[in-house]
DNA sequence: TTGTAGGCGTTATCAC
DNA sequence: GTGATAACGCCTACAA
């Protein structure tokens, strides 16, 4: 069943056929609906691959993510992929771990089949070289690249993030003026992102008038797990580091300074305040919840495709797009109004 | 840059030119090498688009599935993309909710994309009355449908799933046999894998020449947070339900159990002891962590994805791959060998 | 408003 | 082993 067979049936050109299905003005009511008619009884429908030869895109945008399976980049992609389908585009998806070789091939990949944009998600896709970064900067020649929670400058590159070193800093604050003094940093990964929060962890002790107990800073694997990081915490208490709150760079790590707190008996937010940062679902299932820094996702992911398209329609658009961060109180800190089931 | 310029470029036709990109033997080594030398200078890559026209396949396979961000879902589609690129194709990936109009629209989306067969993914994708499914198989004409746990029988449509009837029997068994009495099921669906597990639940009962107490039946309605949920529970208990054990449909209700059981001043596994469903990453992110059901997700989304290639060339394959659940133990069980943090 | 015809870039089928 | 050339199905000037 081709344009052919429509137009035969219909006692049309093909020409005609096409402008109906195209929707141009150009065609009289009558022949429309003549032509709608055999369409709809013939279950017709135009064949992909030519049209996308001839129009030379087939209204689809590539996301890279490192795991979809992390909380975060799926809640992400939930957003991205809903947005990105009202739109009229498809989704093509493609998750290559953190392994610099596996990224550049995924993004090759995925020009390859001509996408008409790409998101990368993931504040730790980004690296804080930019050298690093030099494959998504080619990459921008072929298709606009829109990096989602990560920053980096180039032709043709689209940042949409939030700002991850006030938001660290505004919760570290937040403890410091609890009362809080041995304010914990855990971190994984060397990320963009993740080097920012650090500024501003570091910034909040100095705004205040103290010294960063370098002690304080715990950086965990790559790939660590929620044992693993409970582990780094046991440690680092067992070397003699004192620590009476901690600031995680992402939810995960705030569930294992939770369970760490449970397993040495210490209670929370008594004994130990955490905050996380992501506000993911994570932070309403355990007991108590987990205070957590919004860095409002869904903002970022609507701003994020609505750029994108824009930027395809070739209209100009910012390069940088720049949200604030919210802290959510819950249980896991103490002082006031608190979430909590 | 098109075929037409390299075969130029290297003074061979454009056949020879597309018989070296596609690795046919009947060309000469010298020609080869030639050709392959004119591709690697310019940095051609032939338009995917002219060869979809040409082949009628763009090498893409469609999943389908209700909620990404949902953790159980996210890991299944983290399995599933990997597995399926490992095969030379792409993932289209749709998100329709579970209003029957979207999933509609979607699956008729990805095939008017011409994919190469799509994944219904999550247990609760597939209805129990077949009737709503005849959308699926319809469009089984086109492409094969594989069906990830759950059961549909039809023509070029094939099932990888887990026997959740005799899981979750297991488990009602389990705490039976630990001396619980009064086991409650919390569900929230009526797909036909929800409806599975409750038949395995009465089962249970049954085996062990009890009656079922129908008031320990718990329904959550379909779309139920967390704190719903916990309602639900509340509600039970208040209206003089019972229950000293819950078995749930999937972890997000097992999770909503143990904070039921805290906010109510019970202890688990002493007061409550709770299985959950599906032994997603959730299940080690509570205090005391969840006792599960694996429903061997790896192992389904690898045959899942095995099979469907094979169909995909020609292959005749099983329709129905069914595999077993194992109960993982954890710290909302009192009963056996537990694994906690 | 409608039709004709050429082009999009590949692959496949023939001959040679 | 290689080269012409005809599909593949759609879109879009350009003509009428």
């Amino acid at each position: 069943m081709t344009i052919y067979d429509i137009s035969q049936k219909s006692g049309v050109s093909t020409a005609t056929v096409s402008r109906v299905i195209n929707g141009s003005n150009a065609v009289s009511k009558r022949t429309r609906e003549k032509v709608l008619k055999v369409i709809a009884d013939c279950g017709y429908t135009p064949n992909i691959f030519a049209r996308g030869l001839g129009l030379n895109t087939m209204r689809v945008v590539g996301i890279l993510c490192a795991d979809i399976s992390d909380p975060f980049m799926s809640q992400a992609i939930s957003f991205l992929e809903k947005e990105i389908r009202e739109q009229g585009y498809d989704v093509l998806l493609s998750c290559t771990g953190m392994e610099m070789k596996n990224r550049r091939k995924g993004l090759d990949l995925l020009l390859s089949k001509n996408v008409d944009g790409v998101i990368f998600v993931g504040s730790n896709y980004v690296e804080a070289e930019r050298s690093e970064n030099a494959y998504i900067l080619e990459a921008a020649d072929k298709a606009p690249m829109m990096i989602l929670n990560g920053r980096l400058d180039g032709d043709n590159v689209y940042c949409v993030y939030c700002d991850d070193k006030a938001a660290t800093m505004s919760a570290t604050v937040w403890l410091l003026e609890s009362g809080r003094r041995r304010v914990a940093y855990m971190f994984q990964s060397h990320s963009y992102s993740s080097l920012k929060k650090l500024e501003g962890y570091r910034q909040a002790y100095l705004n205040a008038g103290l010294s960063v107990d370098e002690t304080l800073i715990i950086e965990c694997g790559e790939e660590a797990s929620i044992p693993d990081m409970m582990e780094g915490l046991s440690q680092a208490a067992a070397q003699g580091v004192v620590f009476d709150s901690v600031v995680t760079a992402v939810d995960g790590m705030a569930v294992a300074a939770l369970k760490y707190a449970h397993s040495a008996g210490l209670e929370v937010p008594g004994d130990l305040e955490i905050i996380g940062f992501n506000n993911s679902p994570l932070c309403a299932c355990t007991e108590p919840e987990i205070t957590s820094v919004d860095n409002k996702l869904y903002s970022l992911c609507h701003t994020c495709v609505s750029t994108l398209m824009r930027v395809i329609v070739g209209e100009e658009q910012p390069k940088h797009s720049v949200f604030s961060s919210e802290l959510i109180l819950r249980g896991s800190t103490s002082r006031g109004k608190v979430i909590d089931g």
